[in-house]
DNA sequence: TGGAGGTAGGAGGTCAGACCACTGAAGCAA
DNA sequence: TTGCTTCAGTGGTCTGACCTCCTACCTCCA
């Protein structure tokens, strides 16, 4: 065993080395042959699976094993459901948010977006198919590509944390607004990418989320985050 | 020993009744004397200790305890700076989501805030101070109050996380922004949300957000997050 | 008197090996 | 075939020992 010269908590190099080591095998191997291999004890092990498992690279299941996964917007959906254990308060900040970034996500991916990602993005678009529970996991794809071709990490980051903890919430809103009607308005966002308008990508985006948020079983409350006014009078309250 | 009539993973328990019982005191009692008093080994009690301190709910320090802190905005930074090991693309990033989340913060502290709150932003304001060590905990402290205020905590432990990864970047550019002109930015959101003046709020934050990009030592690409030109046209996109 | 250095205790960190609890599949029985 | 049982392998928990680090106190010298 090399022993390694390290000086800082023997459990970072663990995780160090794991993340390096088997970051493309299915599963990781049994703790007690990984610890050996490893040349450390299983309770360091355990304890540096455990902090990977919190960060959401690894998956353990009792009596089976232990997965290698890569959903960093885990721990975000974690502190967000320890944050906000309401679930109606929850569901409500997060349509702000979604009212705030994702128009801001499509202006950035229309204006941002290459022949490559407008295609996938159509792909993406045209797997909505037909029945609701084809339709859910294809919307939350869209909008995650959206975002990854949108290029901002944290944004991207954030709103599939939130996507984690509404998934049961956008079935109902896709069942309310209907199918047909969902795809309509995908499509249309989908049209101003491909001619690069961001305006038209917002602006399409804008209508989309507000469709489903006056779809969805929530109160609507003035939601002044978003701060784009529907119509008219914008600045009729400043003096 | 009560036992416990759980079903669940012990360590589940084990962080319920922690942050049940010590929620309000500084400091836990050692490892050995609480795995005893709660009837569990040491190990387990480990485990639930390190899954806490990742939740940013303590804070480990070996050879001399388990301190209580709070700070749930622990996780996220670490995820972020796990996504985003590029310091410079960080950055860019970071100031992207600044621009297009403070300003919509400060809309919604506008809407929102009553006489306390109003009260309470002035005299965070106050703190400023006329030193770059006093005034970059206070600046900090500013924007988390207005985001509090705001009420979208999303939207607030985003701006948590970021400030945390970026403390150093914002120490240089209140040196290069000045604090006179820093004070004054600080002053004219602060007349706009207590006149209840969102859109002045909105375009005050966005000019003050600006500035401290355009003297980060950082390239400045065309954000297109933000979407909204400085100055006209800016209901010309809604249809 | 007061600071520099050493020292002992107590804190978390790691180790080893044993046993418990859960899962899945193979094997048996109706 | 179907359903139950058994069993081997996995992670989960326990124990108690030893290592490493930090702090506070104490000693000693200027």
């Amino acid at each position: 065993m090399p022993a390694s010269l390290r000086r800082g908590p023997l459990v970072d190099a663990i995780c160090e080395r794991l993340s390096r080591q088997y970051r493309s095998v299915p599963w990781l191997p049994p703790e007690r042959a990984l610890s050996a291999r490893l040349g450390v004890s299983r309770s360091a092990l355990r304890e540096a699976v455990q902090r990977m498992e919190i960060q959401g690279l690894l998956e353990v299941k009792h009596g089976v094993g232990v997965r290698v996964v890569n959903k960093p917007q885990a721990p975000v959906g974690a502190t967000l459901a320890r944050e906000l254990p309401d679930l109606t308060e929850r569901l409500r900040q997060f349509a702000e948010v979604r009212l705030l970034v994702e128009p801001a996500i499509a202006r950035a991916a229309a204006e941002r977006a290459g022949p490559a990602e407008r295609a996938a993005l159509r792909a993406a678009h045209e797997r909505l198919g037909t029945t609701l529970d084809e339709a859910v996991p294809a919307d939350l794809e869209f909008h995650r590509l959206l975002a990854e071709v949108a290029g901002n990490r944290v944004l991207s980051l954030m709103l599939s944390s939130i996507a984690g903890l509404e998934a049961e919430t956008r079935r109902i809103t896709l069942e309310h607004v209907g199918l047909v009607e969902a795809a309509a308005q995908h499509d249309r966002i989908i049209e101003a990418i491909e001619r690069g308008d961001g305006d038209g990508a917002h602006a399409a985006m804008l209508a989309h989320v507000r469709a489903a948020r006056e779809a969805a079983p929530l109160p609507t409350p003035a939601s002044t985050l978003a701060g784009t006014r529907a119509t008219k009078a914008s600045a009729a309250r400043v003096p």
